[in-house]
DNA sequence: CTAGATTAGTTAATAAGTTAACTAAATGCC
DNA sequence: GGCATTTAGTTAACTTATTAACTAATCTAG
């Protein structure tokens, strides 16, 4: 290879489209947390306790101990247990022992965390918007569909958890059942 | 509305395509993150590490300080002064006061942290290939493009500096000069 | 029926990120 | 020239995340 590089370099060296495809997921990524964190501080929350809410929300109908919650959110399960003591401070879930078998805590909703959402329902709709307003409708389903099938590349048996339009479902159930 | 819901609710209340793809980064930037983090660990650093350590190495031609590094990075000023401690004490970066105005640190990388990009430069691309083997070349460098056209919908102006087709170029050409 | 293994959750140590409040240096303006 | 303002960086307090090491409860073989 010559020594002083030549002008073709990137011809050369093309941005290799898996490395393209990462940097741009990193990028994106960091540009809705910086959007949708204060639009969440708005209402005392932070993402992360935010999505808990949502998922444990999702979740009520079904026994719900803190490593199926931990499992539902693909974090840690020491993580859960910092999150929800202060979340349980806030008044915002509960924590029950199963009485069946008490090594198992159930968590709830509180009130309050139901309102709470509600209310965040409401206006969450305009931040996405936001969020994607570089793109059309059919440019942000096509993001979708090819980011989804990355993600389902590496699926884990309790990925069927998180899925979007299931989440979606709910939130418009709650917004109706008001 | 119904109190008994219509079996054709999802009809009615699709998942709005802006939610679908902002659910989409956000997991899809999970499904990265817990794949290269081990990836990093191996050479001893996190991925918040690996990136500033290639974000210095990019600008390294120019004065480098802690706030233009902050900025490239996308992160808040006392973030980068906690991390920079940390990298000084692995022998990774070095500080030194600009002379000529000296409230500035210029920040360096050692010799052992070149080494260390080199190092981990030579595997990368298998890591990068194996998060993102959902998908062929094809839909990598669409995704890629949506996903930039998103982000750079909120471009600030130092945004540039992370651009992925330069970020690669330096890498490789720090290949080519060992 | 008890000893050992497994399971659920917590605690500790560490890292990365935030905002707010601070120090110190340089600039700028009467 | 001296005082006020701006700028660069740090420190403090907090939240989220990790892994490793712990407690306590349940289960399972002998």
């Amino acid at each position: 290879m010559d020594h002083a590089l030549p002008s073709s370099f990137r011809d050369e060296f093309p941005d290799p489209p898996a490395r393209a495809a990462v940097v741009a997921v990193v990028r994106a990524f960091g540009t809705v947390h910086r959007i949708m964190r204060p639009h969440y501080a708005r209402f005392g929350l932070t993402p992360p306790q935010f999505q808990l809410l949502t998922v444990a929300n999702r979740l009520r109908h079904e026994p719900l101990t803190q490593r199926r919650l931990a499992r539902a959110l693909y974090v840690s399960f020491p993580n859960i247990t910092v999150m929800l003591v202060r979340l349980e401070e806030a008044d915002l879930i509960q924590r029950e022992v199963n009485p069946v078998d008490r090594r198992e805590k159930f968590v709830r909703l509180t009130p309050k965390a139901r309102a709470l959402l509600r209310r965040i329902w409401k206006v969450q709709p305009v931040q996405l918007e936001r969020v994607t307003e570089g793109l059309n409708d059919e440019e942000r389903m096509q993001l979708a569909q090819l980011l989804n099938k990355m993600t389902m590349a590496h699926a884990q048996p309790d990925s069927a958890e998180t899925n979007a339009a299931e989440l979606m479902e709910d939130a418009m159930l709650e917004q109706v059942q008001v």
